[in-house]
DNA sequence: TTGACTTATTTTACATATAAAATTAATTTC
DNA sequence: GAAATTAATTTTATATGTAAAATAAGTCAA
């Protein structure tokens, strides 16, 4: 008694595999190149991303937000930062509760590189792609990832 | 000064990006709902759902190559699942460094529970796919996939 | 102004992941 | 068969993530 309806669940699941296997596969790479040649992970270059594109910083609940996890998560991994050079955090003269983090000019600096290599590494992963295949696979996901906001 | 090369490193960029949303996404949605519902976080489901696939039992070793962990992580998560009652350990009689782990009755019926949960929220997720977009998205992520297997 | 919220952040307890060292048992080599 | 190597697993130190409680500062209503 197998219908339409176990079909579509075979390709979903299907689906949600092969996802897991790209973004294990590729987070993995990218994660391994960066800290061997970088010495910066994948969660602290996201951090770094996000900082070098608002040159006057971000609060921490605005960062929490940008890279969507908990303002707890935030709180340690900007103090890692810091111990690392990378970034620093200013107490807001308005609003003594709000802490704004900013990169360092060693932060910008380490970040450029570790997107040169982030960007090298993620052009051969994705070369078995061919142009038409990216914007194939671009399209589906765009249209996935619109609905899922809508969807709630 | 802008090439082909740019625009498809920008593509390749934006790929990145939507696999990294829809990860999290659909990720965070299916732990948050299993969590609620079952009590059983995706990390567990996956190595439940690897013993459920070997009834006799996987050895350590065998279950971290499945879920593309290490070791080191598999003991800690295999002893919370015995902890829970999920799962147990058994030392192999032909070699004394090997362990099997295999599901417990409860294991298997805990899991079966998950399962749906699992396809129901995975359902939810994907509705905004049409049938074709799926098909698509399956077509890209697979050629991705065996490619990135190749490339090393 | 004081008492009740709300807001920004940190802290705590825990789950999940890695890499590298340690442990313990099996295998090979001489 | 003792010594060296290999193999299976665990332990340790650390990074990364969550949820929930704690802290501390701002706001607002009475």
């Amino acid at each position: 008694m197998s219908d339409a309806g176990d079909s579509r669940r075979q390709d979903e699941r299907r689906f949600w595999l092969y996802v897991l296997d790209v973004h294990a596969e590729i987070y993995g790479r990218l994660n391994r190149a960066m800290k061997a040649e970088t010495d910066i992970s994948v969660t602290k270059f996201d951090a770094l991303a996000q900082l070098y594109r608002y040159p006057d910083g971000l609060t921490m609940s605005a960062l929490s937000e940008a890279l969507r996890v908990t303002n707890g998560n935030v709180s340690g991994l900007v103090a890692r930062l810091e111990k690392d050079g990378l970034a620093e955090r200013t107490m807001s003269e308005q609003d003594r509760r709000s802490f704004t983090a900013r990169l360092t000019p060693e932060g910008r600096e380490r970040f450029e590189r570790a997107l040169a290599v982030h960007d090298r590494v993620l052009s051969h992963c994705l070369d078995p792609l061919t142009e038409p295949d990216l914007a194939e696979a671009l399209g589906s996901l765009r249209r996935l990832n619109a609905g899922l906001k809508i969807t709630g």
